[in-house]
DNA sequence: GTATCTGCAAACCCTTTGCAATAAG
DNA sequence: CTTATTGCAAAGGGTTTGCAGATAC
C-alpha cells in the first residue's frame, strides 16, 4: 500500500498540484478497501481517520482515477459505485439482480473479442466493461420456496 | 411496428393497468427509433405526435422496459441513455472516449463466456452488457495531426 | 361511476461550484 | 508569501412524487 501511495504522491507533483493531507488520507481510504463501495461509503470510511468534507472527496476522485488507483464500476440506484485498482488485474463483474452482490470474474476470452472488434471497426482499443447479471444460488432457492 | 404495440397493449392489459394515449404515443415514438437516446430527446420526439409531459415519459419507461421493448444501454452525461429493443437481436456497444459515437456489434463467445461464468458461480444467468471503448478512426486521425 | 393516470410544480438526491478562510511549498 | 485547496452552503440537473383534475373502462 505504502508503494501506491508514493505513485499518488508523485502523480500529484507532477501534475503541479498539492499533496495535502486530505487527497492521502482519501487514497488511503480507497487502497485500505478491497470491495465495491459508493461516496457515501468512502466519505465514512475516509472520516475514520481524518475530518475530509464531501466535496473534497469528489474533487479527489477523478485524481485518484487518473492516477490508475480507483475506477467506476457503474451506476446503481441513483449514484456511482467505485473500487480499489490497488495490485488488481482486470477483471468484470457478475451482479444478481435480486440481492445485489456481485462476484468477480475473468476470462481470456474478451481479450480476443476485444481485439477483433477493434480491428473490424478500425478503433483503437482502450478497454472494455462487461457485466453479466442474474440470480445468484440463494436468490434461486428462495424463490422456489416462495417468500 | 403495430404487432409491438399491439403487444405492449397486451402487457397493460395484462398487469390490470390503463392503456392510454399518453402510453401509446411513448411506445410509438420508442418503436419509431432506431438509435441511442436520452429522455430528452425521446420527450421531444413524442412531442410531435401529443402533448406529454416529461414526468409521464419518466413513468411510462420502466413499462416499456418490463414489457421488452426498451432497454436501459449506459449512464453518461449525468443521465441514462436507451435504446429500442424492437425486432433487434442483442448485441454490444463500441463507443469513441472521444467523439462519443457508438457502434453495435456482437459476438457467439459472449454466450459461452456467459454460460462458463453461470456454471462456475452457480447464477441462473439472464444476460449481459458488454461495452468496449476506445478511439475511433477518424479521432485517431485526428489525434495524430493535433488539435 | 370509480379507480387509475396525467400534468404541474415542488421535492429529492447526487454532484458541482462560488467564496472566504486555510494550508502547502 | 503566494497560490492551490478546503469546507460550507447554495446551486444544478436529472428523476421522482403529491395532488387535483382528467380519463379509461
Amino acid at each position: 500500500m505504502e508503494s501506491e501511495i508514493r505513485l499518488f504522491r508523485q502523480f500529484i507533483k507532477k501534475k503541479g498540484l498539492r499533496y495535502t493531507r486530505e487527497r492521502e488520507a482519501v487514497a488511503r481510504a480507497v487502497l485500505a478497501r478491497q470491495d465495491h463501495f459508493d461516496v457515501e461509503e468512502l466519505h465514512l470510511t475516509v472520516q475514520a481517520e481524518r475530518p475530509v468534507s464531501k466535496a473534497s472527496i469528489y474533487r479527489t476522485i477523478p485524481l485518484l482515477i487518473e492516477a490508475g488507483l480507483l475506477a467506476e464500476v457503474f451506476h446503481e440506484d441513483g449514484h456511482m459505485h467505485y473500487e480499489p485498482m490497488f495490485g488488481r488485474g482486470h477483471h468484470c463483474h457478475l451482479r444478481c439482480t435480486q440481492c445485489r452482490q456481485v462476484k468477480e470474474f475473468s476470462d481470456h476470452r474478451l481479450n480476443e473479442i476485444e481485439r477483433d472488434v477493434g480491428l473490424k471497426f478500425g478503433f483503437a482499443v482502450e478497454g472494455h466493461k462487461l457485466e453479466i447479471f442474474g440470480l445468484c444460488p440463494d436468490c434461486q432457492a428462495k424463490g422456489q420456496e416462495g417468500p
